[in-house]
DNA sequence: CCTCTCTACAGGTCTATACCAGTTCACCGA
DNA sequence: TCGGTGAACTGGTATAGACCTGTAGAGAGG
């Protein structure tokens, strides 16, 4: 049950037992969960301590309240931050899909024009190319180059690039503040069409990305190509 | 003052007061406001009320806490709402493009299957379908057909389809809720290439989007057809 | 002069209680 | 049968007081 003595909040202790009757599926989607005073006895507490777990839940989404009825089990799974930094795992995951990568390439570079422009730094200078494919399931999705600029990260190795490369970069004490990209229509050219596995020709998306930190630096440009056949952009609006 | 007497709330008006003066700029950015102590005894309320009361403007985002210094007024936050509901005119205008439509068709349709399960009506049921051309600097951008059902909107003229869309479904007094959209590359069709002077077979942008409620109801399925060479999806993410 | 400690005050948590307002439904009377 | 009334629930609002932890500054001691 729930230990009054603990440092951990009781109001936070009642929101993780909830919390998981719910993804167990104890509590079943459109059910009412037992009152505020039921569970008020029932855990010994305060109603207002009760009130704080469950208002904590309402505004993750996981409960909805109707005045004179009760506490509901949410349905909807909707309310992600969809438009938020969202890694192409997190977003295969999302799609129930299981993400992999490929590594194709990883080398020291000159910064193009072009790019250093983006990274905001001198034409030339230096940085390191990482080239990848995604995979959803087995099957390549996506190519992807990425450009850093060697200055941010002086002591980078393809080992640091493994696992999740914002978790690295934030783990460096970088906050990252956010990303702007574009999206636009294009055809596979040859060298995409072998990697992806696809027609030389067919409809692909192609994608730039600039991320920048709390600082103000660039700290990534990445493009992207994605299969048109397998992957869409999804993004959900709110008011 | 505040009211104790009236129907509304007493941590809602004591909110109002406080997010008049923060808009009035009688409380600077950064500065403390009074303690929650001080101000429970300034309105003469029970301090939990006024807790109840910040406690909103701090998730409005209008204040934040920090344990054992006090409460502060946020800085205005600059980011606009970047993957709002924005309409094809605003993203011109914002573009510095002068937005223009040109309409092509309307006329009354059962509902094909596809589409009914977007809008969530029976198949074959009535609707309506607008066909438009979306301009910028006179030239052809996009090409949209829009699909209503008609039980949403008994009494819609073409008249009501010349201005904003959204602002004449909000002066029906619905209202919108938000949307989903989908993003995918395609080829462009005879009938396509024709309307935007392109290429058949050029690559284009597909986006298909449904727009919905607060009451649930999917009150319009879009599906556009943008010219890759001329248009580009921009989203700016943050954190 | 620096550092430590004490203290006043900030928000954080929690209790126990009260009454209000919306919802539901059984029951009773016309 | 129909309709109203009220009891018994639900969450919503509000009080007053208790004790917690974190912050910062004044003042004592080295």
């Amino acid at each position: 049950m729930i230990n009054k003595q603990s440092p951990i909040p009781i109001y936070y202790q009642i929101e993780e037992i909830l919390r998981s009757q719910i993804e167990k599926g104890e509590l079943a989607e459109e059910e009412m969960i037992p009152s505020e005073r039921e569970l008020a006895y029932d855990f010994n507490v305060s109603r207002m301590t009760i009130r704080q777990a469950i208002s904590n839940l309402v505004s993750e989404g996981l409960l909805y309240k109707e005045k004179g009825k009760g506490t509901f089990v949410n349905i909807k799974r909707f309310e992600q931050p969809l438009m938020d930094l969202t890694s192409f795992s997190e977003d295969m995951l999302w799609r129930g899909l299981t993400p992999g990568v490929k590594l194709i390439d990883f080398k020291e570079v000159g910064i193009s024009l072009q790019k250093s422009r983006h990274l905001q730094v001198e034409e030339g200078s230096k940085g390191y190319e990482l080239s990848r494919i995604r995979l959803a399931d087995e099957e390549p999705i996506a190519y992807e180059v990425m450009t850093l600029p060697a200055y941010l990260f002086p002591e980078i190795e393809l080992n640091n690039l493994k696992s999740s490369f914002y978790q690295y970069v934030e783990s460096k004490g970088m906050k990252i503040e956010g990303a702007s990209q574009t999206i636009e229509p294009s055809l596979a050219r040859e060298h995409e069409a072998e990697l992806l596995n696809i027609e030389v020709g067919a409809p692909v998306l192609l994608m730039k990305r600039v991320s920048y930190l709390a600082s103000g630096h660039h700290f990534e440009y990445v493009t992207s190509v994605y299969r048109g056949d397998k992957y869409k952009f999804v993004t959900q609006m709110k008011r």
